[in-house]
DNA sequence: AGCACGCCGACT
DNA sequence: GTCGGCGTGCTC
């Protein structure tokens, strides 16, 4: 028999199948799915090709090839996964092998380094830089602490002690090890293995909640469906505090009580420990597996690993957990649908609601889709009837909404108020410093200042390597870039006119800490950004710190407005709430009514009404208004008669083609090639095709950056025209310049 | 992508 | 002669 296998490899022209033999030994083994080495690509005479990773994605009966055998079998995917991964390919043009990738254990994939050493007994493997951290537990026959540091620095030299397969080792595994000095390699005689990222989570069991009517009512409408087994896809469109959770959580008791599993997801940043600790409390924790980026490779491998064996039946993760291993799934549930970080930036550009979508109908189960405030494409198929629309209208404690303020900064301005705060927001500050409450205050930007220019003749300071002006960050006494993380020392004189009248202008989260520590000086601060959160769970830490040693004030970007319960805060500030409605981008609206109405929903969750000041240079913004109202129907309807006006998402896709090099003449000339292929193939009637042009960045990492805007509906007809465009692009071999294409990016720029 | 091959100029 | 630098083309 011969297997059609595609090569683990991202280059664009290896998007296809070759042909391999599956030898006698191998035929019961090798199906569909099937991960297997095959010998690949060209050698020298005599000398034994590669081996590299391929997936078999179908099986015939001959070939016209002269085709070499399948070496080994590894591991099985399913063929539906190999459907999944297929029509990813298609859709977010990419390859087939960067979809199966995000299906296989964490950890396993890639090129295998060493084949031969897997015949051995040694099975060790560093994964960090600084193999230090890898702790061994000392056996008395061998390794005592001096000699660790050698044997590692050993294990990371000598290629034959690297086997990125069969165990994972990281920091924090623990293994007992002994040495056979004679051709040095480490055996493990143990794994004392306890990587289970809950291990320490012990906490009383919580019971059903009694729902209300509401919640009672949706409840049932999805557990109709579940009953008799039926896809249909939910929005359960709540305001904060109308008890969406406790929906999930018995839902997903729903689909235990049935046998079968769920997957919970929720957005990387809300993913956090009193998240988890809410589904340890109602189920059991061994059924439960946790799959975000903060875990370690090992700590990942061993999670997936637990779905595969089917001892998982609740999986809570970020985007990427819909991709993992569950089987019988009873109903998937999207929390904050309307997230950005549910389409994926990098490649393969998927949407985890799409894919959620193709795997609740596989499974014939209901797709659960949750949101105080719905991504207005959602909220339109729900109002079309796509969606099946469930409202909670009222907050389940019945805790009252907060009272929301609307500053006006020009009038702040006019009576001669320069500082960040208005005069009701300090007040507001200083009355609750006295009243010993919790104040939260948000700012969308980071750093010091935003950018820095000369007042003589206009310079402005931008970084060497990208477009962009820098910011400066006053704790380092840096300029930084903030796209490329690189840094210079601070200006003070202007390197174009040699004048000394160099001022930094904007503001950022560390200038407002400062602003505040001025202003109230008994008052203490902390500050919570990308600067602050850098080690492992130090977004938690900030968070607990604030709560636990009542912390007067939690300075922000937008990092402090998910998923966290403060029942100490009364008043939230919003800074700056233009920041967001600057943006040039067609969602600048949505953004900024979400993010105000959720960061409106910190301020007073318990007894005490909360209260939000919203300092703004656009008062009569119908998004603000809307969020102060906190009012998403009057946002939708003003918002959907604009998008249909303009033709934005959902009436059309907007369809963003980039192209990335190092030669300009070579941009051109390729974006001209695709801008006349898709004025020829396209239907111009429904498409409208923008001529190519340099992006708003227009370098980034010394990377000249060009694209093309293409407004219309991408039906299967015209993903076609799309795919066979780069298709020809890609045949026609330019090798200094990278062509993506993704359709309704989070980002314009 | 990665590797081999081959064409051509430079140098022992 | 023959070494090597890069451009071209193929991988079942």
């Amino acid at each position: 028999m011969i297997a059609e296998i595609i090569i683990n490899r991202s280059a664009k022209k290896l998007n296809r199948t070759f042909d391999y033999n599956i030898p006698q030994e191998l035929e019961e083994l090798v199906m569909i799915g099937s991960t297997v080495l095959v010998p690949f690509g060209k050698t020298a005479k005599g000398k034994e090709a590669n081996l590299e990773e391929g997936y078999v994605v179908n099986i015939k009966e001959k070939t016209t090839y002269e085709v070499k055998d399948i070496v080994q079998i590894k591991h099985n995917l399913t063929e539906s996964q190999i459907e999944l991964a297929k029509w990813m390919a298609n859709r977010y043009f990419c390859n087939v092998s960067d979809c199966i990738k995000q299906m296989l254990t964490p950890g396993t994939k890639g090129k295998q380094e060493n084949n031969k050493v897997q015949d051995k007994k040694i099975q060790v493997v560093y994964l960090k830089k600084e193999i230090e951290e890898i702790e061994f537990e000392i056996s008395e026959n061998i390794i005592k602490s001096e000699k660790q540091k050698k044997i590692l620095q050993f294990l990371k030299n000598n290629e034959g002690a690297t086997v990125p397969e069969i165990e994972m080792f990281t920091s924090g595994t623990r293994a007992i090890v002994k040495t056979l000095e004679k051709n040095g390699y480490i055996e493990i005689v143990e794994k004392k293995v306890e990587r289970n990222p809950l291990e320490n989570k012990n906490l009383e069991k919580t019971e059903n909640l009694k729902l209300t009517q509401e919640q009672q009512n949706t409840f049932d409408q999805i557990t109709n469906k579940m009953e008799i087994k039926q896809y249909e896809e939910f929005l359960i469109h709540g305001v904060t505090g109308s008890g969406k959770t406790e929906i999930y959580l018995q839902l997903i008791g729903k689909a235990l009580d049935q046998n079968k599993t769920a997957i919970v997801l929720v957005p990387e940043i809300s993913l956090t420990p009193q998240m988890i600790d809410r589904f340890i409390s109602r189920f059991n924790k061994e059924e439960i597996a946790v799959l975000h980026s903060k875990l370690s490779i090992g700590e990942r491998y061993d999670e997936w690993n637990k779905i595969k064996a089917g001892n998982a039946k609740i999986v809570i993760g970020a985007r990427s957990a819909i991709f993992a291993p569950l089987e019988n799934i009873g109903v998937i549930i999207i929390d904050e649908e309307h997230d950005s970080s549910y389409k994926s930036e990098a490649v393969p550009k998927y949407d985890a609601k799409e894919i959620a979508k193709k795997i609740a109908k596989e499974n014939n189960c209901p797709l659960v889709l949750g949101s105080a405030t719905p991504d207005l494409n959602t909220y339109y198929k729900a109002k079309q009837g796509n969606i099946k629309l469930l409202e909670l209208t009222k907050r389940a404690n019945n805790s009252d909404l907060p009272t929301v303020q609307i500053v006006d900064l020009k009038t702040e301005l006019a009576n001669g108020n320069r500082s960040m705060l208005s005069i009701a927001l300090h007040n507001a500050i200083e009355k609750n410093l006295e009243e010993k409450r919790q104040t939260i205050l948000f700012l969308n930007r980071r750093g010091f200042s935003t950018f820095i220019m000369c007042r003589e003749c206009g310079y402005t300071v931008k970084c060497k390597n990208c477009n962009i002006s820098l910011t400066y960050h006053q704790y380092e006494n840096k300029l930084k870039c903030h796209y490329c993380g690189y840094e210079q020392n601070v200006v003070t004189v202007c390197p174009e006119c040699h004048s000394t009248k160099i001022r930094y202008f904007g503001t950022g989260t560390q200038r407002l800490e400062q602003e505040i520590n001025k202003v109230f000086p008994n008052a203490t601060t902390i500050r919570m950004d990308k600067d602050t959160v850098t080690k492992k769970n130090s977004h938690e830490d900030i968070l607990n710190k604030f709560r636990d040693e009542n912390i007067d004030i939690l300075i922000g970007t937008q990092m402090i407005v998910k998923g966290h319960h403060f029942p100490n805060v009364t008043l939230v500030g919003v800074v700056a709430a233009d920041s967001s409605l600057n943006i040039d981008d067609y969602r600048a609206n949505e953004r900024t009514f979400q993010i105000l109405t959720q960061v409106a929903g910190r301020a007073g969750r318990e007894k005490i009404k909360g209260q939000v000041i919203i300092q703004t240079y656009n008062p009569d913004n119908f998004a603000i208004q809307c969020a102060k109202n906190q009012d998403y129907k009057e946002f939708y309807e003003t918002e959907i008669a604009l998008r249909q006006q303009l033709m934005y998402p959902p009436f059309k896709d907007i369809i963003l083609i980039n192209f990335n090099g190092l030669l300009e003449n070579e941009i051109k000339k390729v974006s001209l090639e695709v801008y006349k292929y898709l004025m020829e193939n396209l239907n111009l009637d429904e498409f409208k095709v923008m001529k190519p042009m340099p992006s708003p960045i227009d370098r980034i990492q010394n990377h000249i950056r060009w694209r093309m805007i293409v407004k219309g509906n991408m039906t299967a007809d015209a993903n076609q025209v799309f795919n066979n465009c780069l298709k020809l692009i890609y045949d026609k071999n330019y090798k200094n310049t990278r062509v993506t294409i993704d359709v309704n990016p989070n980002s314009m720029m």
